[in-house]
DNA sequence: GACTCCTTGTAGCAACTGCTACATGGTATC
DNA sequence: GATACCATGTAGCAGTTGCTACAAGGAGTC
């Protein structure tokens, strides 16, 4: 492997501890660099431009939330709706994964804008997302699988969304309350 | 009324049909002087800089929101959570209401970025949402009302953020799965 | 040793950002 | 008629943005 393919594995591993500590907040590429410890010149040597890095490094922090989630509630056994919303809510809420599905709505929230590489992003983790559901998700023949993951995603997205808004520890009250609305 | 204060109350009108279609993409001072029809220095005449002039726009499309939502479902007669959810989710979901809900995705977005007046906007909206549930909320003495109004706003945003994202229409089936799973 | 390619630094460009200094014509007030 | 304030235009500044031109050191090949 080349210098070059070996620094732009660590720029790629560090950027992605960046950016889910500081969201998209300071992705320009002077900052980008610096956080990477090297200099833009050769992030952009690395990479062919902005848009590259930025989807090189998204890809990896979808992985790992992939790789996470994946973990956190295996396959095999599946869930009813009501339970896989308990389950993932309860996970996705927690300390661990809160900057990640707070990375996820800033990202969203760019794709909306048409920024690039967002838009791509935001397709390709969410069709993740929606067969992750699909492979977890016990339901009579005849429901409507498609509606009811994407329902789930909004819920579990909703409370991520709501979690960064508030300062005060709502999240596991949230939690609780729509255990409590939903049926069994 | 000076002119001064008139062209201000025309600016904002005009911005806020501008952020509602286009969202936060093209509001740099010189891109929201083209849209509201007047120079970019006209613009910093009218309000002290860029964060009181999407404070203001802001304002403006946060207060016709509440107007919305309280015409729609109005209080009175408290719903059981789960029908508030469902006719919030109706509603929320139409075609008028989208690109409220878009922007207000985009603004979290912001917000959680730090990026001023942001903040201030997400927590003077989020605390009309909570108001407006709380007015609307049939829930038995002893529960947590807090925790249930965050937990059906966090639905309602989910909901949106999952439709913004999703270039089929997937949004009316996602509604009525939600409604599939909800307690009665 | 000449040549070539990989790697890296210095310097900078054109566009855009939020914002400001300054001048000017008008209108109201005394 | 002098003065003061309101309203508006022209021009520009300093900083940031993404990106590039150019040079040069080093390593390997003939």
């Amino acid at each position: 492997m080349s210098v070059r393919d070996t620094q732009r594995e660590a720029v790629i591993e560090r950027l992605a501890g960046h950016l889910l500590e500081h969201g998209l907040a300071r992705t320009s590429l002077r900052q980008l660099a610096q956080a990477a410890g090297v200099s833009d010149r050769m992030l952009l040597y690395y990479f062919a431009d902005k848009a590259e890095v930025l989807a090189a490094v998204m890809a990896r922090v979808a992985g790992e939330l992939a790789m996470r989630l994946a973990v956190a509630i295996p396959d095999g056994a599946p869930l009813k709706p009501a339970e896989l919303v308990r389950r993932a809510a309860e996970f996705t809420t927690g300390p661990e994964m809160r900057r990640f599905m707070r990375l996820w709505v800033e990202v969203v929230a760019a794709a909306a804008r048409g920024e690039a590489p967002f838009p791509a992003i935001v397709a390709q983790v969410m069709a993740g997302f929606r067969q992750w559901v699909d492979a977890r998700l016990d339901l009579p023949a005849g429901a409507d699988r498609e509606g009811t993951a994407a329902a789930i995603i909004a819920v579990i997205d909703g409370l991520a969304l709501v979690d960064i808004c508030s300062e005060d520890e709502i999240a596991p009250r949230m939690a609780a309350a729509l255990s409590g609305l939903l049926a069994d």
